[in-house]
DNA sequence: GTCTATATTACGATAGAC
DNA sequence: GTCTATCGTAATATAGAC
């Protein structure tokens, strides 16, 4: 609990700030008094740091694109069989989504009112189609079973993973991010892969 | 697609076209300007049928929620062993959750900035705690693995069955409230059931 | 029941002093 | 780097005519 710095801010302390305020009250609930309020600074004094309000929203939701997409380059993600390669996947995603859980949960809240929200839509969109494909490929090597329906499949498991993000509080409840995507892959494939 | 009556508005029908924009929007991306033109009539006209926005929220989120809490009042939901009695809510809940999507939708998506979304907020973690109940209930007797973690599995649960609101569009993609019902019961339930 | 006009407040953003 | 003061706009809601 080392509260440590607050002389001044920069880009990156004030974007913690305000996107703990964001999750909190929504992006659109959030005024720039809100945001002013919680980081102890004046209005004006955050256009110093950052162009506006969409600029805190597009560096937050650039993290987490960076943070999900990282995990397709990733050894286990590209390698060997789709089904095993799927379960790496989702195992990271897990992990990232917790890591970064602020961020990863603005994301995963964009309606798309404005350009930016509409871009990381899209990136999102691309994110689950790569995974949708591992799926595919998985149901093809006959490791799925084959009465999942691979679309309606991908969808529920993308909802028990970004579930996560209603309910997990770091530093209390005593889970670790292992043991939750041991839950999520244990709970999915068992109704998924072939042979247990 | 029967356009039908656009005579007069009447509290339900204007509610209908106020949580189509709501979802859209989001409750806070939304202005009394950007309902009055979605609903062709001018913003002062929408007074005369509700008190203000917040009213709008107030009845859409009650609809769902009487839909949701009708379930556990059901013969399925009070008779037989738990676990049964769970798969029974579970279904049910998919069902009520598709048949009264925009508003179900809603529910699920207030921050609770407002009195009316605490309320709501509090009447959903409401439900939650009684289908928690059951999973207790299941556990105990035995019907559940042992290895789950009765609060964890409860949250992946709701994870998979709320996720539908965020891609399931009726009229559209062809599977049925029922198909979508089965298809969580088997991938949940496959993962947590002692027995197939 | 619907409209135009308007009151009043809140919002995002800027100007300019220190 | 932070502040106070302020601009211009958009928000919720009301008044009163038809």
């Amino acid at each position: 609990m080392t509260m440590a710095k607050r002389d001044t801010y920069t880009p990156e302390s004030l974007l913690a700030v305000a996107v703990e305020v964001f999750n909190e009250r929504g992006y659109d609930g959030t005024s720039m008094e809100h945001l002013s309020k919680a980081a102890g600074i004046s209005k004006s004094s955050i256009y110093h740091h950052v162009k506006g309000k969409e600029e805190l929203l597009r560096l937050a939701i650039s993290r987490a694109l960076d943070g999900l997409f990282a995990v397709l380059d990733e050894p286990g993600a590209v390698e060997g069989r789709a089904v095993d390669r799927l379960e790496h996947v989702t195992r990271r995603t897990v992990e990232v989504l917790m890591a970064e859980l602020p961020y990863v949960t603005l994301l995963l809240r964009v309606r798309g009112n404005t350009g930016t929200e509409r871009w990381a839509m899209e990136r999102r969109r691309d994110f689950d189609h790569r995974v949708a494909e591992l799926l595919k490929e998985a149901a093809a090597d006959g490791d799925l079973r084959a009465d999942v329906d691979v679309r309606l499949a991908t969808r529920l498991l993308f909802g028990m993973i970004n579930s996560v993000v209603e309910w997990y509080r770091p530093g209390r409840g005593g889970v670790t991010s292992g043991e939750v995507a041991e839950a999520v892959l244990r709970t999915a494939f068992a109704g998924l892969r072939t042979s247990g």
